[in-house]
DNA sequence: AACTGAGACCGGGTGC
DNA sequence: TGCACCCGGTCTCAG
């Protein structure tokens, strides 16, 4: 599952791979076409594939950036500029490769649903198990409605106060404090596995209500949230089931989880609990996190 | 107007 | 071997 940081290091592989090249032309799955024959938008959002391919054609990648879970294709052509957004869902990937072959997990070559073809000869793929993912062709950020309701990035100054702030809204307050981390309009990038893994370093309770924190937990938090958003990052992040940096590779992170997904608290060494919070499972220890 | 909950989207993995 | 069911990030829509 791609949070933050798996996204930043899907990013920066990307990023020396693909920019200044020229998309040729671009070609969907089976899938995506007739989910768009049928109505349905498997992959390809706001636009039908047949728009995108022609209006995608001969565009210059001209940067990638990493906002939220989203990754933002800014392209250009003809002195005119263009976003092209990616959210990996729950099993998305990009791979830059010569030719499909080279994509050697039967699973990822099998749904591979976007094939650009680059000025270069190469292939940059979009690849999706589970089709949880988007592609999206936009002109701007307003575009898209949700985008423009986003946490600021954690690693922005001004997010620890927004985080502060959304927690004494009566939309949040009194909601589990693990549900209000986990939301995008409050926090950015921070999905199940970090959330999880946050509270526990800052011995919290997920179950909590957020304005029955002190100042100081939800302080301390914060900070944990970012350092283990910054642990990730720096471990190429955590391959759980389907996330894969680009060519295929797996993070490192998954190995320094502490509580998600353990049955045995590395600190007390009792056993585990797991709620249900938001949809989501959320295991904590009922020992150590209060 | 604003919030809430349900539904939709999926196939690999798991357990019976 | 087969099959039903579980899981989850985010948006949309009905209430």
């Amino acid at each position: 599952m791609p949070e933050l940081p798996e996204v930043e290091g899907v990013v920066r592989d990307l990023r020396p791979l693909v920019v200044g090249k020229v998309i040729q032309s671009v070609r969907f799955s089976e899938v995506v076409y007739r989910g768009a024959a049928q109505g349905k938008q498997s992959i390809v959002k706001n636009a039908e594939p047949a728009y995108f391919e022609r209006v995608v054609q001969n565009m210059r990648i001209a940067s990638i950036e990493r906002r939220s879970k989203y990754i933002f294709f800014h392209l250009e052509k003809g002195g005119e500029s263009f976003l092209m957004l990616s959210h990996l869902g729950m099993s998305g990937a990009w791979f830059v490769v010569h030719s499909m072959e080279e994509i050697t997990e039967l699973k990822f070559r099998k749904h591979a649903h976007a094939i650009f073809t680059l000025n270069s000869g190469e292939l940059l793929v979009y690849s999706d198990i589970r089709r949880f993912g988007e592609l999206r062709f936009m002109k701007e950020i307003a575009d898209h409605a949700p985008l423009l309701k986003m946490a600021p990035e954690p690693f922005d100054d001004t997010a620890l106060d927004y985080f502060l702030m959304k927690c004494e809204l009566p939309k949040y307050a009194k909601k589990p404090i693990k549900e209000v981390i986990m939301d995008g309009q409050v926090i950015s990038g921070c999905g199940n596995i970090y959330a999880t893994e946050s509270l526990f370093s800052t011995n919290i309770r997920p179950t909590r209500k957020a304005n029955e924190l002190t100042d100081q937990e939800k302080r301390a938090l914060f900070a944990a949230i970012c350092e283990v958003l910054q642990e990730s990052i720096d471990n190429g992040g955590s391959t759980i089931s389907d996330y894969r940096s680009v060519n295929g590779g797996a993070g490192g992170m998954q190995d320094r989880l502490k509580m998600y997904s353990r049955k045995i608290c590395p600190q007390c060494a009792l056993s585990t609990e797991a709620v249900v919070i938001a949809g989501r499972t959320s295991t904590y220890c009922p020992h150590c996190q209060k």
